[in-house]
DNA sequence: AAGACATACAACCGCCAAAGA
DNA sequence: CTCTTTGGCGGTTGTATGTCT
């Protein structure tokens, strides 16, 4: 039983970095067979290469593919990727299909060099998504702590429960929060890989088109402090990512802090700020992790994979659609 | 100028699942 | 069914380059 060793772990198979010599072989020879490899396996034999299949494999897929687009990710290809990691977490080969001309390696150094980084400052955990604890001593930017929480699809949940709590319950109204982390439930459980990026566009879609499921329950002032979360899961949301949104969100801060905490010096009213962002949030109850909204909306209802959500014969998820157009 | 440290990215490694014998 | 082979994936490492002191 087991495998067989990788031809990689052979005396004399070469390593490292590969040379302009070795990339010209390797990419004539696939060239040779119009583009088809065969078999790994035996292709440094067959191309004179003294490479190990599944390095040939690599340095094709990664670096030499002809389809390959080179140079810096743009900021939507960097929102797409933070939003699709968000529901897909680390698949990076799911993610890389929906970024014409990136491999998923390229996404994954990425993510780990730059994306990662950048949502620790904002204080949002890169493998949750989600804000991390106020004591948190990692890279924690205190400054951008407050947008973070907006910037989460978690948040939206825990905004339409302080809401739904503070005007009474409403079943309606719970049923769409309901929804909506079945929404995110569904997505991010899914072990079908085309329909998952069908459901998420399906989900971004529905939250696009139906404005009011959060949006409704919440009063004006709320909404201004959501409104980055609500564009969380629109097409063009997480401009908070980006550097431009970046300077927004101090900016937002900032005006938190003179409003909130007159006289307060910056340094001093960081942390205070962060915390009044989210009392206003969820006036009705005292900071909690969003987890145990999760646990208060469970056990959940039946639902309907998403897949079907475009099968013509199917009518719940329309009308679903449509109380939540109604609301 | 030089060493230390940080960053970016190519490449490697080990595991897993699918397919075929 | 079991076993073997293979390709693919995600995590990790190695190295070149840039920046700081």
């Amino acid at each position: 039983m087991g495998r067989s060793p990788c031809c990689c772990h052979d005396a004399g198979v070469k390593k490292g970095p590969w040379t302009e010599e070795e990339d010209r072989a390797l990419v004539e020879h696939i060239q040779r067979r119009g583009g088809h490899v065969g078999s790994w396996r035996g292709l440094p034999k067959a191309s004179g290469l003294n490479r190990c299949g599944k390095s040939c494999r690599l340095r094709w897929t990664n670096y030499l593919r002809p389809d390959i687009k080179r140079g810096n990710f743009t900021d939507d290809e960097e929102r797409l990727i933070i939003s699709l990691h968000a529901v897909l977490g680390n698949k990076w080969s799911t993610i890389a299909t929906q970024l014409d001309g990136r491999t998923d390696n390229e996404i994954k150094n990425y993510w780990n060099t730059h994306i990662r980084k950048k949502l620790l400052r904002m204080g949002v955990d890169p493998v949750t998504h989600q804000q991390l604890p106020p004591d948190y001593h990692g890279q924690f930017d205190a400054a951008s702590a407050s947008a973070s929480a907006a910037l989460l699809p978690e948040a939206l949940l825990w905004a339409a429960a302080a809401a739904t709590l503070g005007g009474g319950l409403d079943t309606g109204a719970l049923m769409q929060a309901q929804l909506l982390q079945q929404l995110l439930h569904a997505i991010g459980s899914n072990n079908d890989t085309t329909n998952l990026i069908a459901n998420l566009a399906a989900a971004n879609a529905m939250l696009n088109s139906s404005s009011g499921i959060v949006p409704s329950l919440l009063l004006q002032d709320q909404m201004n402090m959501l409104s980055t979360g609500v564009n969380y899961l629109k097409p063009g949301y997480l401009y908070n990512i980006s550097s431009s949104a970046e300077q927004d969100v101090v900016q937002q801060q900032q005006l938190i802090n003179t409003t909130a905490c007159p006289g307060t010096s910056s340094a001093a009213g960081a942390e205070p700020a962060a915390a009044l962002v989210s009392r206003d949030v969820s006036p009705a109850v005292d900071q909690k992790p969003v987890v145990e909204f999760a646990g208060f909306l469970e056990p959940m209802m039946e639902m309907p994979n998403l897949c079907s959500l475009e099968s013509s014969d199917d009518s719940f998820w329309k009308d679903i659609l449509e109380d939540s157009y109604r609301l």
